[in-house]
DNA sequence: AGCTAGGGTTCGGAATCCGAACTCAAGGGG
DNA sequence: CCCCTTGAGTTCGGATTCCGAACCCTAGCT
């Protein structure tokens, strides 16, 4: 149990500790499914297709790792319900990022099966990676990267 | 070979492919690297400490897919380099909000490995999830999900 | 009493992964 | 010329993980 390969992210650095629990089979699209609404086990299963085993064992690792949280509610007949905790929805960006990559990269011929819209304009969702200073949009190019300590 | 469990992802959603692809071992980690610089075979596997029947199979389904490029340089005695492609930087976001998150959420007592900064104003480098119209930042609840087609 | 629903667990075989050793081609040094 | 090293993979047997199908348990329903 526990999170799969931490071995793959030993060396301390903040995208392959996050990288090694979501580059794990099944955690990415169980996350896609959780921001949909779903949230019991039964549903999920049916949803992604994936055997009860591995689902009851990524589930799991994610109430570990606090991203979803595990609780009754129909206190008379338990049933449990998985939600996104607030770590769990601060992952929003990271999902909505790939889709935007999906959107543009990866797109089926009949175009994505979802749309999108801020629920109070209307507008599309946008993702950007911006100077927090003077906010130019970057890319990997305009980032200067400064290694603090041995990255391994 | 090919994208490892395609299955996954039959439902044609933007981001059920690209959670396809790269929530697969190492895949994330892989581009991380490729991000920090690394091209060479030796050197990812160095780094990464994966194993090297893997590293090949990885390396070949990105290229497969686009996203890095095998190139000789060189010529006198061939060595080969994988880069990223276009569509492979277009990933960047991606990561960046991986690393926001691990940042926040998971980040070693020491603080994460590296900084980043716009090269030419020194600011923060920044991910943001916000309406196109308006500019709001948006949350999951701030957006509205339209199903075009049935989802599965 | 028997049936169904929800949420799992168990199990054997199939697919992946791992580490270590091996390959092959081309320089380089002596 | 012969041996050593480097880069980039392959091959292989054993260890893990995944998968599908069957099974389990509890409560309510009829």
């Amino acid at each position: 149990m526990g999170m799969a390969h931490v071995k793959v992210a030993d060396e301390l650095c903040t995208v392959s500790l996050p990288a090694a629990l979501l580059g794990e089979r099944w955690t990415l699209l169980l996350l896609r499914q959780a921001f949909l609404g779903t949230r019991r086990f039964e549903d999920f299963q049916t949803a992604m297709d994936i055997s009860r085993s591995v689902l009851t064992e990524r589930l799991g690792t994610l109430v570990e790792e606090g991203i979803l949280r595990r609780e009754a509610y129909k206190e008379v007949r338990t049933r449990y319900e998985y939600r996104l905790t607030e770590k769990g929805l601060d992952l929003y960006p990271v999902l909505m990022a790939l889709r935007k990559w999906g959107d543009k990269w990866m797109s089926p011929d009949e175009g994505p099966s979802f749309d999108l819209h801020h629920r109070s304009c209307g507008g599309d969702v946008g993702v950007h990676v911006a100077c927090e200073e003077c906010g130019a949009e970057l890319t990997a190019r305009d980032v200067r990267v400064t290694p603090l300590r041995d990255p391994r």
